[in-house]
DNA sequence: GGCGAACGTGCAATCGTTCCCAAAATTTGT
DNA sequence: ACAAATTTTGGGAACGATTGCACGTTCGCC
């Protein structure tokens, strides 16, 4: 018993008493006769051949494999930006492959192994150093997008909600509700996202002649979030409300209410930004700000492909507007 | 300005004075001079060359890309396997490329593309049509493993948790709490994993000398959860317990709990299976039997990398002991 | 100092495609 | 029915690496 290579292009053209050329065209939508095509394709499935991927692409320049950095899965957003990915880009015979960035390191480690894997392109979903890797991926001629995230440098087209007018809307919607004393927790200080969204909360306050926020350091964790929240609700005069940059700290927020026995959208009010699955659920019923994941998906994946045809497209920023939605988690004050 | 081709393995030997066998070699760990190695490696990077993927696939006949297929990623669990995966994966220089299949369809239908990307192997995580993907694969010589859940004809190696084990301790758990009249809420009924956690935990109280529990379908789903925990709470004589075949469906259970005005572990206990990282969340306190997630991956890419390297392990199904983690939506009757 | 062993090197074949090119076959027009 | 236009076909050169083989070197050792 011998191990049964599997077949290549020649045994195929052999069988089907063409050339290899004529079995190559079958496959890729080349001109051939209707009577060859069906030929090939019988002596194709009898054989169960299928084209060699690696020496598709070695020919092709093309490997039909994006990269997606992400950072920690356990922010339940990124699930649902992963599988909204890989959807859309099935859609266009394109699969995904994994860049899971460690906490800490963030992508930098990673970037030759980015570059090492013959991919079409990247995305960036990941937060942190986005400079470097930009300066990287550019000098390697690898198309490269960021989603929900910036490049500062302004050299990386990206997607994102526009994180300015949603914040704003929410701090409306706070205000609205009657609240004066606001607090912010904030993600990590050098990722954009944060940093936009507590600007412009922090204006939309000014503006209405509110106090300056108190600011605090959720770093995008749980833990981090669950931290601030207690020291925010134990101070002497606790705010009435608080704004947290991602859903994925306000659901911690809202557990550490219920640990320091207050009520979420009665004692205190919980907001958060960009409406995750759980959200919704009776258990936090969180009012946030809704991103926009399935058009930001659509566009991003757009922007990528249009770079890869080698349209040149430099740092160009989509931000698509989102929507609030109200739930009962902030309630009048 | 012309687009600058990216170099060649020719160009580094050009400039480093070399053949591109020594550039190969120096590359590729093969036995070369201390002296030629550097002045390879400087020449490299100078040039910022990286060998081409595909065209060290094709010769080498590896991708170092490995295919993970999952089901939909709003099931908590999956998420926390992929980051594990992945991260396991990249300690062997190896990148996950995701298959996530579209709920009802399964992943039959995508098996031409699993098999057509040069992949090195395949680890099905997704739970149906594994028949019919096994034989596919075996006949197209592709390496394949199943996750948390086995395939029935028998002839692909997995890994998954000791269900029986698991559901019965659950049973126990349940049953010496004073528990008699449970309920059980099955996710869908052609997973392997599903009908083994529910035909143990009623052997297990049929033993026990109860009756035999009311059996429900909740799909795997949210909604099939939330729908059947209605049904259940709201029967003539409801259960005092109930356990769900998986957290996700847990989790719904007791938000429906909330929504009925019954309070989880007091008026009736929920237990779940997988321990997914929301599960112990306060507001949540599920009781569940957790999935020692670390050591199946682990076992599961070494068997992998097992039968990639030629050792034939015929459906082979190792089960691995989980944990009982007792939380308070459980309790006394 | 001479003789193997050990090591480092380059040549050339090879992996399985795609695609250009010229030739052959077919269709079309008159 | 013949020439021109069109379509289909096969040959063969890439694509960019790895690797078996044979040939020099270098070195150690008696």
């Amino acid at each position: 018993m011998t191990a049964v290579r599997p077949p290549t292009i020649i045994d195929v053209a052999r069988r089907a008493g063409v050339s290899k050329s004529a079995v190559s065209r079958a496959f890729t939508g080349g001109s051939v006769s209707e009577d060859t095509r069906e030929r090939v394709l019988k002596a194709a499935s009898e054989l169960r051949y299928r084209p060699s991927h690696s020496a598709r692409s070695l020919k092709t320049n093309r490997s039909r494999l994006i990269g997606l950095a992400v950072t920690h899965l356990d922010n339940q957003f990124y699930p649902e930006v992963i599988e909204k990915f890989s959807g859309r880009l099935a859609c266009d015979g394109c699969r995904v492959v994994l860049f899971v960035t460690r906490g800490e390191a963030g992508l930098e480690p990673m970037i030759d192994e980015l570059l090492g894997f013959g991919l079409d392109g990247v995305i960036l979903a990941s937060s942190s150093h986005a400079a470097e890797v930009a300066a990287e991926c550019t000098r390697a001629a690898m198309p490269v997008i960021m989603f929900n995230n910036v490049d500062t440098s302004g050299r990386l087209p990206g997607v994102c909600t526009d994180n300015e007018l949603g914040a704003a809307i929410v701090a409306d919607h706070l205000i609205g509700l009657g609240h004066s004393s606001i607090a912010i927790i904030e993600g990590v200080p050098d990722s954009s996202t944060s940093r936009e969204r507590v600007t412009a909360f922090r204006e939309r306050m000014l503006k209405a002649g509110l106090p300056d926020p108190v600011l605090r350091s959720g770093d995008y964790s749980s833990q981090g979030a669950a931290q601030a929240t207690r020291e925010l609700l134990m101070a002497e005069a606790p705010p009435t409300a608080i704004f947290c940059a991602n859903d994925h700290m306000a659901l911690a927020a809202i557990e550490t209410c219920h640990e320091l026995g207050k009520a979420p959208g009665r004692d205190v009010s919980i907001a958060g930004f960009d409406d995750v699955g759980i959200a919704a659920w009776p258990s936090f019923s969180l009012t946030t700000y809704k991103q926009p994941v399935a058009a930001m998906v659509d566009a991003c994946v757009e922007g990528l492909f249009a770079e890869i045809a080698g349209e040149r497209m430099i740092g160009e920023t989509l931000r698509l507007p989102g929507e609030l939605v109200v739930r009962s988690s902030t309630g009048k004050n």
